[in-house]
DNA sequence: GTCTGTGAATTGACTTGGTTAAGAAATTTG
DNA sequence: CAAATTTCTTAACCAAGTCAATTCACAGAC
């Protein structure tokens, strides 16, 4: 599919690992505030326009390498098998990136992983950057829920994939902070694994299914 | 309370609201990009620094108008009468917000009040902040209901908290466009005491309870 | 292999959001 | 009214992001 690329092509896509890289490897040395696009433009040695045209701006140097999260959930949605419900699908998706340690999920203690996450979540525009992505997480789940549900309310697919996605960044906090806690992921992943069969209880069945009233 | 302020206090009262009125209204008339900050002193009459003494970033200069907002859920769950549970206290709040036409449940036809939301949810950077004054908001809930909650599990809190956060967000917006769409608030009342019931009948018997399974 | 056309990179200047320091103005207190 | 303190202004500055004009380098034709 791209083995036939011209070298211009090649070049272009090197250029751009270089200037994320080194952009990265700064800001995880020095902090995101404290190094300017100039900075990194100089040491991945091209000119401030161009840093600029290979990324919008300087959130996208960190965060454009979970861009691709956008639509995870609608696809697993989407391509579950025949006889899956949406939610059974969400949930075992979830639970295969746990087993899997997918970072998405909070539970990876590598070392550079942790270092990445502390970097994007201590840095306010970072954060922002990242909700705007999981605001699209959500439209494209919502859309696709809304064929997979036939409810008799169009709504529901929206609050259940608001629901949804709130409660998967949710998940992975909790699974985060046990890690930063100085845990093993290897440690942690039972507790959670019962922290997401829950969470996906209380989407099934509600807060009168899983908490006492009061 | 706040009876007995001195003239220092009244004046910068009265310059904090001249400053952002001038600000909304330059923004409503071009556009919040088309507008500068430095336009914006001018007009209102302060040095720039003095507009950021006040203001800390331009978008605080509109979205400071609903910055209370943050704790009104936690307080609602916090004060409510006892014997009252805290869903059925939110959504009992969330009725009374349709009921008196609070803009925050998007089932307001003023039209300033549209033309608020408008400049709003049409700028990037201004949707970015609403968001983190809603992650706050969730936070705050979920610290609140950590209290009130006495589930087994304490993530029990988050989750919920996360999932009141983003079912109210969405019941505003599509209150918001069915007001957009051109009707009044008044004919769209019902639906969204319907919907708003359907959302929290979600919230407390799940998606088994209100959707059948495909 | 050289020429030529085209897309990309550079340079330099510019706009805007936001901050800082020093001094001027105005309000409070005595 | 005078002294002390807070606030405002002026002017300069930094960093993110954009733009126009120019230069560079790869690709294809000869």
């Amino acid at each position: 599919m791209n083995a036939p690329m011209g070298l211009r092509e090649r070049k272009k896509q090197r250029t751009r690992e270089t200037i994320s890289d080194t952009a990265i490897t700064l800001f995880l040395e020095h902090g995101f505030d404290q190094v300017s696009v100039v900075d990194i433009a100089a040491v991945a040695e091209v000119s401030k326009p161009t840093l600029f045209k290979y990324f919008p701006t300087k959130e996208d140097l960190v965060v454009h390498r979970f861009a691709d999260h956008q639509t995870v959930a609608s696809s697993v949605v989407a391509e579950r098998p025949p006889g899956v419900s949406a939610i059974d699908a969400l949930h075992q998706h979830f639970l295969d990136g746990l087993a899997a340690r997918d970072p998405i999920t909070g539970l990876n203690d590598d070392e550079d992983v942790l270092a990445f996450h502390h970097l994007v979540y201590s840095t306010p525009s970072l954060v922002a950057r990242v909700s705007k992505y999981l605001a699209q997480a959500e439209d494209a789940l919502a859309e696709t829920l809304a064929g997979a549900l036939d409810s008799d309310r169009e709504i529901t697919a929206a609050l259940l994939a608001g629901q949804v996605i709130a409660t998967e960044r949710i998940l992975a906090s909790v699974n985060w902070r046990r890690i930063v806690a100085g845990r093993s992921a290897d440690e942690v992943h039972p507790e959670a694994v019962a922290d997401a069969d829950h969470a996906y209880a209380l989407l099934r069945h509600g807060l009168a299914g899983v908490a006492p009233r009061k």
